[in-house]
DNA sequence: ACCGAGTGGTTGACGTGTCATCCAACCTAG
DNA sequence: CTAGGTTGGATGACACGTCAACCACTCGGT
């Protein structure tokens, strides 16, 4: 009767658990180890991150894109950094509205100290999990999915 | 020099950040979802779901570890699921310190209309972008990083 | 009978994300 | 030049998760 069946089957009812099983598990670690590690969020570090990787200076909304945020989201982050001496703000001369975002030095020692030991997490308890062969199929699947979720609505 | 390099190979990286970028994406609209359609959180959502399928009534602990989250987010999510009607909390007789969590006539309402349009969107975004096979593969990759993760400290 | 360790669960403070709303500056058509 | 829409960004209220501390009860040993 049905066109699309009321549950999944036994086994997408398992990747799906599998996979979000395994999602939650390796990214609240990861998010636990940051926070040891460097005294930031994992937010703070994917900022400055981006941030520095762009030369340590850029618009507030070429930022918000780059990272793939809300605005609104990107506007409490920058403040508690700001408050927290990480980043800081300036106007925009040629946008009355604008703002640049902008790494302190503090923000870029935090970072850059951040970084190493933030990927030895990632290669410890993830690359290491798999072989490239499955990082690569990993990556093809994942890619796949993105790709999927564009031609879906909402 | 350095046994372990301190950056990822560009292949890994990319696995990684593919992975990563799937996995806001779809986890974040599937929230979204489950807010719109249902007015409850995707945490609401969890919690009613294993609590209904284990019967409608648990003690407190198990459905915290069922779920395998940390007790003080549970005792928080349950005070405000009660709070909105969803559940309750009964005391345990043969312990003194132990809670029994009920779900009431409301949130197995809530549940039972929310699952199936959940369902849905699940096999919309995720299980139809993949073909069995890839969903067989995402599974077992998923298993070995879950394996893995165990054998490492922290 | 007691004491100490462990278990079950709560609490409060805090940082974070979302939503809706707002405002100011920009831009373009008329 | 001005009205209306759009963009850049801030703000406040709220739900959520984490951490650390805490309390109350149970249980095992002595």
């Amino acid at each position: 009767m049905n066109a699309t069946p009321r549950w999944l089957d036994p086994e997408q009812q398992a990747a799906w658990d599998s996979f979000i099983r395994m999602q939650e598990k390796l990214i609240g670690r990861l998010a636990r180890r940051v926070q040891a590690d460097s005294r930031m969020s994992p937010s703070d570090y994917i900022v400055l991150a981006k941030l520095t990787e762009a030369g340590g200076r850029m618009r507030f909304m070429d930022l918000t894109k780059l990272v793939e945020w809300e605005k609104s989201r990107m506007s409490h982050q920058v403040a508690r950094m700001a408050k927290r001496g990480l980043v800081r703000k300036e106007d925009c001369p040629d946008d009355g509205r604008g703002a640049f975002v902008v790494a302190t030095p503090a923000g870029r020692e935090a970072i850059e100290e951040a970084a190493p030991v933030h990927v030895e997490h990632v290669r410890r308890l993830f690359v290491e999990a798999l072989t490239q062969e499955e990082l690569d199929t990993l990556a093809r699947i994942s890619d796949r999915v993105l790709a999927h979720l564009e031609t879906q609505p909402d």
